[in-house]
DNA sequence: AACGCGGGGGA
DNA sequence: TCCCCAGCGTT
C-alpha cells in the first residue's frame, strides 16, 4: 500500500480551492447517476466542456438510462454524436452500454477493474466515474490533471511517453485523498481548466503556488513537454453531392475507421465524370462548392465538394445499398461528420 | 497553422 | 509493450 496521509496537505489546499471556486452546477452534477457521469467523461475525453454540454443534454433527453441507449440503433447515437467528433467514442460508448445490459444486468460495475474492461473506459476515465459517481478514492490523469502535476513537479517530457505518463500517474496516486475523492477528482479537473491553463495560467489564484516547480523556475510553459511535431501529409478528395428533388444521396461508412459508421458523400479522387460514369449517372449538371481544408490528426484532407444534380436517381448496385437519398426539408437523422455537415448547409444555402 | 486531448488495437 | 490512429475547438 501506500504512506499516504487521509488528506495531504497538496489534497487539502486543492480541496480548500473548490469548496470556494470549483465548478459545482454542471448538468452531470446535478441528480448524479454513474450512467450519466459516464456518458459526461466520454464527451469530455477529447471535448472541452463548453461544448459538451449541449450535446450531453440532448444525449441524456434522448438516452436517458443504460438500458435506452442499449436499445437505440447506432444511427441514432451517432446522430447525437454529430459534430463531437472522434466518433469511436460513440461506438464504444454503445457497445459498453450493450454489454452493462447483456452481462451486468443493466447495472454500471463498481470495481475499476469490471468499468475497465468496458469499451472506450481505460484507467483514468474508470477512476473519474467511480470517484465522481460513488465517491471511490481512485486517481485520475486527463489532460487536465497532466498539466497540473507536470509543472508542479516540472516533469520532462511528453506525458505522451509511457515513462512520463507513468510518473504523472504516480504522482496522481500519491495526492488523491480517502476522503472528499469525489471533490477531489472534480477539483483536479477544474484547476487544470480553470487556473494551470494552457496558455496564461493564473499562477496569482493558484491554490499550489507555493511548492509549483514550474512556478519557482518561471518554466509554466514548458510543462507538459511537447508532442515531437511532424509536418502533416495533404490528401486530396472530391466529394459528390448527388441531388435530386430536394434530397441528397449519402452512404454509409464502414464501421471502423475514419469517420465510421457516419453517413458521408460519394468520394473521388478521379475526374466527377469518370465517377459519375461509375454510379450509373447518365444525365446530370455540375456546380462548383466551396473547396475547403478539413484537418484530422495525421493528416490534412483538402476537399472539393461538387453539386452533381442528377435527372434521375440511379439503380443501386449491391455494393451501394448503403446509400440512402436524405431530404434536405428535414433533420438528418444519422451521424455526419462536421465536413458533411458543413456540405450540405452550403447546398441549403443555394436552395 | 499549431496544439491538445483518452483509449483501442495492431506491430 | 510500444506505437500509431483519430476530429474537433481553441489559440
Amino acid at each position: 500500500m501506500d504512506n499516504r496521509t487521509m488528506i495531504d496537505n497538496f489534497a487539502s489546499r486543492v480541496l480548500a480551492w473548490f469548496d470556494q471556486h470549483g465548478r459545482k452546477h454542471l448538468p452531470w452534477q446535478q441528480n448524479i447517476t454513474p450512467y450519466g457521469v459516464w456518458v459526461s467523461e466520454i464527451m469530455l475525453q477529447q471535448t472541452q466542456v463548453s461544448t459538451v454540454i449541449p450535446y450531453f443534454q440532448k444525449f441524456m433527453q434522448s438516452f436517458p438510462n443504460v438500458g435506452a441507449l442499449a436499445a437505440a440503433s447506432q444511427d441514432e447515437v451517432l446522430h447525437h454524436w454529430t459534430g463531437l467528433g472522434y466518433y469511436a467514442r460513440a461506438r464504444n460508448l454503445h457497445k459498453a452500454a450493450k454489454v452493462v445490459v447483456a452481462e451486468l444486468g443493466g447495472e454500471f460495475p463498481v470495481e475499476i477493474e469490471n468499468v475497465m474492461a468496458l469499451p472506450g473506459i481505460g484507467r483514468s476515465t474508470a477512476g473519474a466515474v467511480l470517484s465522481l459517481a460513488c465517491g471511490q478514492s481512485h486517481p485520475i490523469l486527463d489532460g487536465n490533471v497532466k498539466r497540473v502535476l507536470a509543472r508542479y513537479y516540472a516533469v520532462e517530457g511528453w506525458p505522451g511517453q509511457k515513462t512520463v505518463e507513468n510518473t504523472l500517474w504516480q504522482f496522481a496516486a500519491e495526492h488523491t485523498p480517502d476522503e472528499r475523492c469525489h471533490r477531489y477528482t472534480q477539483a483536479m479537473m477544474d484547476l487544470g481548466a480553470m487556473i494551470c491553463t494552457r496558455g496564461k495560467p493564473d499562477c496569482d489564484h493558484c491554490p499550489l503556488q507555493q511548492g509549483c516547480l514550474a512556478y519557482a523556475q518561471g518554466r509554466q510553459s514548458e510543462f507538459p513537454g511537447k508532442k515531437p511535431k511532424k509536418t502533416l501529409p495533404v490528401r486530396t478528395t472530391t466529394m459528390l453531392a448527388l441531388f435530386y428533388q430536394r434530397q441528397v444521396m449519402l452512404t454509409q461508412r464502414p464501421a471502423t475507421g475514419l469517420w465510421g459508421g457516419l453517413y458521408g458523400f460519394a468520394e473521388t479522387t478521379n475526374t466527377v465524370e469518370q465517377a459519375a460514369d461509375s454510379l450509373n449517372i447518365q444525365d446530370y449538371h455540375l456546380q462548383e462548392l466551396t473547396p475547403f481544408r478539413h484537418t484530422f490528426s495525421h493528416f490534412h484532407l483538402d476537399i472539393t465538394p461538387v453539386l452533381l444534380m442528377v435527372e434521375a436517381p440511379m439503380r443501386r448496385t449491391v455494393a451501394e445499398s448503403q446509400q440512402r437519398w436524405f431530404s434536405l426539408d428535414d433533420p438528418i437523422e444519422v451521424g455526419l461528420a462536421a465536413p458533411t455537415k458543413k456540405i450540405i448547409n452550403e447546398i441549403k444555402q443555394m436552395l
